[in-house]
DNA sequence: GTGTTATCTGAACTATCGTTCAGAACAAGA
DNA sequence: TCTTGTTCTGAACGATAGTTCAGATAACAC
């Protein structure tokens, strides 16, 4: 059996840890296929994607390097999948997020928590899908595309909406302007923040960025 | 004669262009290297740092690529000076705005149109200063680090010095958080401006940043 | 047990990488 | 023209990259 992951999802049985025993193969399956990724994600976060090399990934998920051809194509899908995989993440967690709500400050709001939130507890995974966001190509590039303009178009949803409530009027260029701003906002984060100091400011952090864009919104 | 680049700046003769010929030999060594450091921050911003080769920059620079060798050290050694004389543009470009105007509003506003023009009109250097924040080692990313806080303690002082201008005070961990947003905000930039598009919103891009960041500081 | 299929790995292949170097080409002063 | 030092390049180096594959090993059905 063997993989194919731009279309259909393969499974089939190993094992990476002596503890993973009890899984039904398929759980195994994923299991390796996911072992494999976040070690990628941490060795692409640490050296990029073009420094790091498949043996650097091997050896950090502790396994020989053949095997990571027995489950992913080639290096490419390797970052493909993790992006693919974040992005999915992050537009599943907001839809859920904000679901639970109707006031368009709070809607906004929890966006903004939820994105950072992601951020904070993935902070490999970002760091790849910010600075290699153009190091795809060809399908694997449009379909990251394809995902990061769905989950871009939920801010600026959310973003109009919060504006109408508050009885402003944003025009298109000025909507495209404050998401470009707020995701650079965020997206800036993982190279200031530290868990050791920051991790009690977590909050307080969410509140400036939710603040920062509201504020945006005042002045006119 | 050789290179040292590093500590000191050597001079020699050369020449790229034909056209080149009525230079001094000491500017036509610098045009050179100005030259090369400029191909390869066009490769590094279009491929990046780690898959950008050698022979790509020199193809980039219609030059051989040994002669790379004759004016830089290493490879390192063109990421380096790529990002010191950005750093070093940033900061003289800032600081001549900035002393221009005594109001902090004003101080602040020039900061951030100071930061996005010299985004504008840099755009390779400024893509590769942001994602190859960390490819450097040693002495070369511990010197690049120093003049990023260099230029960093500039806008935190600006900011600190326009909250206290509108009677707001800002403790240190808000000072941190707010500039670390504004940076977010100006570096993600080069993700999503495009020229032919954009190129008449300049002006209402760098006000969109600046009511942003002063909004921050409206709700307190 | 045997057979079959899924899983894994050592070894090897080719390409390309960063870098070096011996010497060619050139410029300039004598 | 000859000399001297600077500038440039073709060729080559060792290292390492991504990838493949034949065969070893393990898992399971019978």
């Amino acid at each position: 059996m063997k993989k194919s992951n731009l279309e259909s999802a393969p499974k089939r049985v190993a094992r990476i840890k002596p503890a993973a025993r009890a899984m039904a193969p398929d759980e195994r399956y994923d299991a390796n296929v996911d072992h494999i990724l976040s070690s990628a994600a941490a060795v692409f976060a640490e050296k990029s994607f073009g420094l790091a090399s498949i043996r650097d990934i091997a050896t950090r998920a502790r396994i020989s390097f053949p095997r990571i051809y027995y489950y992913l194509r080639n290096k490419e899908e390797l970052l493909y999948l993790i992006s693919r995989r974040a992005f999915e993440q992050l537009v599943s967690l907001a839809e859920s997020r904000i679901s639970s709500n109707n006031d368009p400050e709070e809607r906004l709001r929890l966006f903004i928590r939820s994105h950072l939130e992601y951020h904070m507890s993935n902070l490999a995974e970002m760091k790849v899908l910010v600075r290699e966001a153009d190091s795809l190509t060809g399908r694997y590039a449009a379909d990251i595309t394809r995902l990061k303009r769905e989950y871009s178009r939920i801010c600026r949803r959310l973003l109009e909406g919060y504006a109408a409530h508050r009885n402003k009027t944003l025009d298109r260029e000025q909507t495209r302007i404050l998401t470009s701003l707020l995701f650079g906002a965020m997206n800036w984060f993982y190279t200031w923040y530290e868990p050791a100091r920051d991790y009690e400011q977590r909050s307080r952090i969410m509140d400036e960025c939710f603040r920062m864009i509201a504020g945006a919104l005042s002045a006119r």
